[in-house]
DNA sequence: CATGAATGAGGATTCATTCAT
DNA sequence: CATGAATGAATCCTCATTCAT
């Protein structure tokens, strides 16, 4: 694997547009040479092998899916719980194209895609486990340390911040895993609908 | 496709076991066969392809997720909602024997591969989609017509059933998810720590 | 690999002619499958791998070049020494026909040139390279054991039997490696005027 | 091809040292490029292709192998004749370089391969054969000349010098060949018993 | 001179599927 | 019912070669 080709990274997102489009199961190298408008065995200069260049495609998701997530100290509790969902369910395509050349048309598609699919693959490959684990603990963590702040500053009731991140985590995750994989259109708005109540619950002034 | 001879639901449950264990990107006839422990050229004999294989498996999986949850009037809401928690987490080996031959050693990791897997599959299958919709449903519903009945009979707080039955719903399908996608080993805990909450929380007699 | 099916030999017989007409560089699953008759892909039927299928090839040289040579007791020594010269350098069509169903038309030159790649390829291979240094050890002693048997009974001079029996040895291969690499078309018979001098010598009666 | 640049030779030497290492079926201009120490491309500002290259890699080989064997007149025909076959079978270090600027480190094994692989090339190219066929007519000449001076003078038995140069020859070359291609350790030392029998058979004062 | 990006043809291997028995 | 031989399409990957810089 080379250096710092603009090159490889345009690879690594042809293989995340491929894979939104194919899935994992049906995804050819051809498939990702198609994507990226070049000849496929031209993938083979910068990867030793397409498993070795999913991996590494993973990186792509994560800097969607989590960049911005757990950066910034918390100034404004709420207001910042209630932005990490909304970036979790809704990838703001400003943000996205600062992280990719070429995003997909239909981001929110291609992520949920994107994220069964890999999650689907860590089941038989641990590296890719590892990845999710660390992507989830981090995402969870970063719940937490907004949920944490809140309560010290007595802005959120005293809830346990660890047991309320994972709650609000689950859900979240959930609602983009049944946007991909049902035909329940309204799952992610059911998903915001119960997540909006939890964080009145929690922010609420009693 | 033959009639209901028993080699072809023999079949359907090789390929379920075949499934769980390499997955839908690495499953081949050759697999099926061999957990059949028979010659794979026997499928073509029941079923006309592999995906129209796959997809009949598909009933297998809906016997063993949901078969109990729905079919009984409700007696006792709180224990039945309890119930219907444990059974989507844990599948009760007794009721797993009645509905499949040769179930795997480890059902609970069987379950829960075999599930990301098909879901996984529905992005790209419509008639997949169609079935894990109407599977989630049909849970959904099930939940919902629990939590009406112990509203109606004052034996829990006057929530929005739907709601709450998507909510526990969410949160019971990530359990799942998770437990075969990461190696977040005690995420099911988690998931039943909350749920517990949740059920403690309508049911309170206050 | 399979038992004892007629396919299995028939693929073997295939990869001697299409080695014995592309040489081991040039040699292509295609060219055993064209040379078969057959689609390439049944070859993996067969055997796991052309490595595979190549060494299990050996079998089909060794037959065609050391049959018979070692496997009677000893009754004329020079009668039989003689003869397994003249086996080495010309098999003779009605022994090769017992030992191959479909041989190459121009059997010697197709021996040499296998002979050539296979030694060849023995220099990168382990496998490879117990099996020549083992067929060339056998091809020593049934000499050695035939000089002994004339020495013994007074027909021969009383040589060293091994030392004799490599000096033939190493002439009658080098007759082999150079009638396939070089134009030199009277090799072969430079070889024998040589070898038959030395037989000549030592059976000589003075 | 350009004129006599040193980059010229020294990519023929790399081509050397590779075909060493790798063998004729598994030599690529990558290893080559890597032998050399530069970029594979530069291989073609040179040659016009791979086959180009090697065909002009014989020269190499060709310079060891025989220079030296055959210039000068003749002043002591056995010792020429013993160091004749010392040169072939114990190629000189202080020879080789002189006509090689970076040699393998150990060069009987690179120049029996090396021997192995290019004469078994020569079984598929026909200008490959031309040379292998001069180079071996150049050897036996230049035994033959000694040879016939020996007898001329006195020193030698009037032997055939033809017969007993090619004798002398094929013997020489089998132990090359035996010496890289199986785990018969000692063939050449008993290639060189022999060849001493011979010799002092021929030079013997009787 | 020298590099490295890029191409395209070819090769080994896999696998769903068919068919004769 | 059941087997195993056989096919052919598809897929990953390699490698000689070219070209712009």
């Amino acid at each position: 694997m080379k250096g710092a080709s603009g090159t490889e990274q345009r690879i690594r997102e042809a293989a995340f547009r491929a894979l939104a489009e194919h899935g994992y199961a049906d995804l050819t190298i051809v498939d990702i040479g198609d994507e990226l408008g070049q000849n496929p065995s031209l993938i083979y200069h910068y990867f030793d092998s397409k498993d070795e260049l999913l991996l590494s495609m993973l990186d792509v998701f994560v800097d969607l899916f989590v960049t911005g997530v757990d950066e910034e100290p918390v100034h404004d509790p709420e207001a910042e719980l209630r932005q990490v969902v909304a970036q979790l369910l809704h990838p703001d395509p400003v943000r996205v194209q600062q992280v990719m050349e070429s995003p997909p048309t239909d981001i929110e598609t291609a992520m949920s895609r994107v994220f069964v699919e890999l999650w689907g693959h860590a089941i038989w490959d641990d590296d890719f486990r590892a990845e999710t684990t660390a992507l989830e603990e981090r995402v969870r963590e970063a719940i937490t340390a907004i949920l944490r702040t809140g309560i010290e500053r007595g802005e959120f009731r005293p809830v346990d911040p660890k047991l309320t991140a994972d709650h609000l985590f689950f859900l979240l995750m959930q609602a983009t895993h049944t946007r991909a994989t049902t035909n329940w259109e309204t799952a992610t708005d059911r998903v915001e609908e119960i997540v909006d109540d939890i964080i009145d619950d929690i922010a609420r002034d009693d």
